[in-house]
DNA sequence: TAGATTGTTAATCGATTAACAATC
DNA sequence: TAGATTGTTAATCGATTAACAATC
């Protein structure tokens, strides 16, 4: 199949995750409109999602939702798993650390590197610490293929540039800085200071 | 002035923190390309952007980078700040507050709250910890306009209408719980997880 | 001048929404 | 059946990019 359009893919993200949280609460089967009521978007917009991803609802009942989800998990997750390591154990770094043990499967945090010596081989919510000197040989051992970014600003730039070094494919950046990459490399970039600044310029006084 | 698209309010920000981190090191003015170049973005968004908000260059010498950082700062900041409330001192919550201590001085982080009787009345960065119960008062008191939300998702609806109740104009919710909000109240969300799942979307093998 | 840079309009691209025939 | 719901095309909206005359 074509690759989604990154918006589609956002949303089905938040459909999986509200189908699972009210598995229970629903009935086995949602209506277009049900669902798009709980995330605050038009029923259209889901219809056309899940065109787009080739799902067809069952007769007037509405979506079966276990298919459903495991319909996105089809497309979104890979069979394996896909591994993920944390660089730079800062307040931020361990509070996502902290933040996605225990979440999704198919996700899993298996590493983090940090050049504090006071950090590196002890362990942060069940995930050990190495130094950056280690990177290569953890990212081949245990097949990491996704970094998420929490390094200071300045050496941003020379953290990712070993991550690729490294062989990864793709980068979460939640620095302030900037990055570019090779085109077989993605890139999601999020800073919170701009969303902060958005909201301050929305709410200010004509 | 009329209200600018979301997509330029977040490149000004984005402007105004490389230019101040480069503001020693360039020169008095930079051109378009360069700026551009510094955001990985196009010349032309650059001077489409700034058309928008009305700033021309000087001669054929660019932009002249102090005047257009106090520029975006009459946009994008308000006279007297904004005072901004933490909700919610988890993992999460801690690590947003230190990070955002220390940083850009027209967006203040002037209070948390939590319930948590442990936390209360304690100081994380010099920020005081309150009691749910206490919002009202507080937000009044310090003219607190913005919260961002840092609670678990299950509270987090009530949390924001309680938010709303007390005035607040501006949230930056980072639950993945969707919020909706009435039309006098802005409204900014993020979710990491929707973030790695993308990252792990475009990465898969065909 | 020739070359570099700019501000701005027009064209393009992509994403959302409206419209509607088909189904139960 | 009548009403509700769907899948899909066409229209709209918004944001990016191309084109280009004007300036130094």
């Amino acid at each position: 199949m074509e690759k989604l359009p990154g918006k589609t893919v956002e949303r089905l993200s938040e459909y999986r995750r509200i189908l699972l949280a009210y598995l229970d609460a629903v009935d086995d089967y949602i209506f277009s409109h049900d669902l798009a009521a709980l995330l605050h978007i038009t029923a259209v917009q889901v219809r056309r999602d899940l065109m787009l991803i080739g799902y067809t609802s069952v007769l007037k009942k509405g979506y079966d939702v276990k298919k459903l989800v495991r319909t996105i998990g089809v497309i979104i997750d890979s069979e394996e798993g896909q591994n993920v390591a944390i660089v730079g154990l800062g307040n931020f770094g361990r509070a996502i650390t902290g933040y996605f043990k225990g979440k999704r499967s198919k996700l899993n945090i298996v590493a983090a590197f940090d050049n504090d010596p006071k950090k590196v081989s002890r362990t942060f919510y069940d995930v050990t610490c190495y130094a950056m000197e280690e990177m290569e040989q953890v990212v081949r051992e245990k097949s990491i293929s996704i970094v998420i970014i929490t390094v200071p600003p300045v050496v941003a730039r020379v953290v990712a540039l070993k991550s690729i070094d490294c062989g990864i494919k793709g980068i979460l950046n939640f620095t302030t800085m900037s990055l570019n990459m090779p085109p077989n490399v993605y890139l999601e970039e999020y800073d919170m200071v701009t969303s902060l600044e958005k909201v301050a310029y929305f709410i200010k006084e004509t």
